[in-house]
RNA sequence: GGGCUGUUAGCUCAAUGGCAGAGCAGCGGACUCUUAAUCCGUUGGUUGAAGGUUCAAGUCCUUCACAGCCCA
């Protein structure tokens, strides 16, 4: 065996934490201040809470000359004198402070006043209004919780540097409003996804991520080794092939909600990390696919945000079903005038090049007429669209079109002129043809496509024993987010995206 | 993969090749209803890294790193 190549190690096992800049020093000696006089706000273990900051505002009705305790991070304080006013920030909101040297005497109030934006408070006293009309907490007792030792952004403009907004997405989060919304959004999101497949009698699964043979889509893997087994073992780019097999077990509605992993480049478009709900229905075809589709991103869409009518990228966009349905060639047709239909694979690539359209040498039928499609066509639909009947050339995995084995009963569904979200087909059952199928993906391969798929015998095997006919659905749910949350980076959507190792400052 | 742009104080940003600055945050002071509090004073810099040109480089050149945008 070939032993890999050394490794590059970008973390930095050994390496201290930077040095503390000037304003940090200041913070840990407050710390150490409060802990020789015996406060030691890091061996406080938990903090009685009454109430949110929501619910101390909202109930202000009720709660007025009540007590209430509420804890949260200090994100502005204001200081009069012998009063301070101070915003507290939890999860649900923000509810002001109010510290009055009269209630809580001239000692704690000069401690409060030494507590730094970023800390983490505890407060409890009585429920108030302000001569402004601020519901408050008149502050009657009040603990350190947590200190901040790193200086929070500036109150007003934030923290808008694109790169430490992904690298620390917690200071990200804390300072910006717009993002805890995206991120709540994906997760009622998903959930709604959940809720509707439940609803329908579809069974979540869980399928391999580390798997002998990558399929299921064509794109280059990660590659990982297992020690015990000695052997090397691809993170998936797809669960189609797994999710299949289970259809051949015999359940006959399956999802799966999960990470793939796809070694290529990353652009605004793209993470290598991403997420997909993958389904498979026996006995329905792709239009059974479409209905569902066009139904669940519809039901999702009203279910979040409590319409179908979204905006993306200043395009209103209606999501109510039905979507238009156009024929991937006719498609083209529509746009350039030209037929691709029943063109050999030469005559296809003077019409490719007399649009300017961009091809490789060795590509075939299939990938020309999808590649003029991508260049033509998807710019130009805004409004969602079932683009119907794909190449079979680039479809190892439908089922070939009984008038036309060049095409295969597959559907992509694309909106907003660059997104698209959907990827679905009737699935091919036919053990023979996909044999031949995975030989002439085999011999792209060896013709240098490494997104090319392998040959699974397995797979095979399993199609062997008889697969029902079926429907399948692929949906980006990372592209769904930036739909519904009118974003145009996948990295606004994902949590931690993938970046290029941190700059050493030394 | 290619092109363009960016990287300066904790954050947001300035600075014709000629003394590195402001606002916020911080620190000290004043102030008992503020909410971007206000007022006075003040600390803080290896200008992403490494080379080069120049009397002199944040600024010009080269390479590299990271990021953003556009293209493939």
């Amino acid at each position: 065996m070939i032993h890999p190549a050394p490794r590059m190690t970008f973390h930095a096992s050994f390496r201290m934490s930077e040095p503390f800049s000037d304003l940090m020093q200041q913070r840990l000696q407050k710390l150490q201040h409060l802990r020789a006089q015996g406060i030691d706000p890091f061996s406080i273990t938990r903090y009685d809470r009454t109430h949110t900051a929501r619910e101390v505002v909202a109930q202000f009705d009720n709660l007025a000359g009540q007590t209430a305790a509420v804890a949260g991070r200090l994100m502005a304080k204001r200081m009069m004198g012998k009063g301070t006013f101070a915003d507290l920030h939890d999860e649900s909101g923000k509810v002001q402070l109010l510290l009055s040297l009269d209630v809580v005497g001239a000692e704690r109030l000069a401690l409060f006043n030494t507590f730094d934006l970023g800390d983490i408070v505890g407060a409890r006293g009585k429920v108030i209004k302000t001569r402004r009309g601020e519901v408050s907490i008149e502050v009657a007792d009040f603990q350190l919780l947590a200190k901040s030792l790193r200086p929070l952004p500036e109150k007003w403009h934030g923290l808008t540097n694109v790169e430490t907004r992904y690298r620390q997405r917690y200071v990200d989060l804390m300072v910006n409003p717009d993002v805890r919304r995206i991120f709540r959004l994906r997760s009622r999101i998903i959930s709604a996804m959940r809720r509707f497949l439940d609803e329908r009698g579809f069974m979540e699964v869980e399928t391999p991520m580390m798997q002998p043979i990558p399929g299921g889509a064509t794109a280059r893997p990660f590659i990982t080794h297992h020690n015990a087994l000695n052997m090397d073992l691809f993170l998936r780019v797809a669960p189609e092939l797994y999710l299949k097999r289970l259809t051949v077990g015999g359940f006959e509605k399956v999802y799966e909600i999960n990470r793939n992993f796809r070694n290529e480049g990353i652009d605004t478009k793209h993470n290598p990390e991403f997420t997909m709900l993958e389904l498979y229905w026996a006995y329905v075809d792709y239009h059974d696919i479409m209905h569902l589709t066009e139904e669940m991103i519809a039901a999702i869409a009203q279910e979040v945000l409590g319409t179908t009518r979204i905006t993306y990228q200043g395009h209103p966009i209606e999501l109510a079903p039905p979507w238009r349905r156009l024929p991937l060639l006719e498609g083209i047709r529509q746009q350039t005038g030209l037929d691709f239909s029943e063109v050999s694979v030469d005559k296809a690539r003077k019409m490719a090049e007399s649009l300017n359209v961009a091809l490789h040498p060795g590509w075939n039928w299939g990938q020309i007429v999808q590649e003029v499609f991508e260049k033509k066509v998807e710019p130009t639909l805004i409004q969602p669209t079932f683009i119907l009947d794909f190449p079979t050339d680039v479809s190892p995995l439908a089922k070939r079109k009984a008038d036309n084995p060049q095409l295969v009963y597959r559907f992509e569904a694309f909106v907003g002129g660059e997104l698209e979200i959907a990827n679905a087909f009737s699935e091919l059952n036919d053990p023979l043809d996909q044999e031949e199928r995975f030989r002439a993906q085999a011999r792209q391969r060896a013709a240098g496509d490494e997104e090319a798929m392998e040959y699974d015998t397995d797979f095979i095997r399993a199609l062997q024993y008889g697969l029902p006919p079926c429907g399948g659905l692929g949906v980006g749910i990372d592209r769904l987010v930036m739909l519904l949350t009118d974003v145009n980076s996948i990295r606004e959507v994902i949590l931690f995206p993938q970046l290029g190792p941190e700059r050493e400052k030394d």
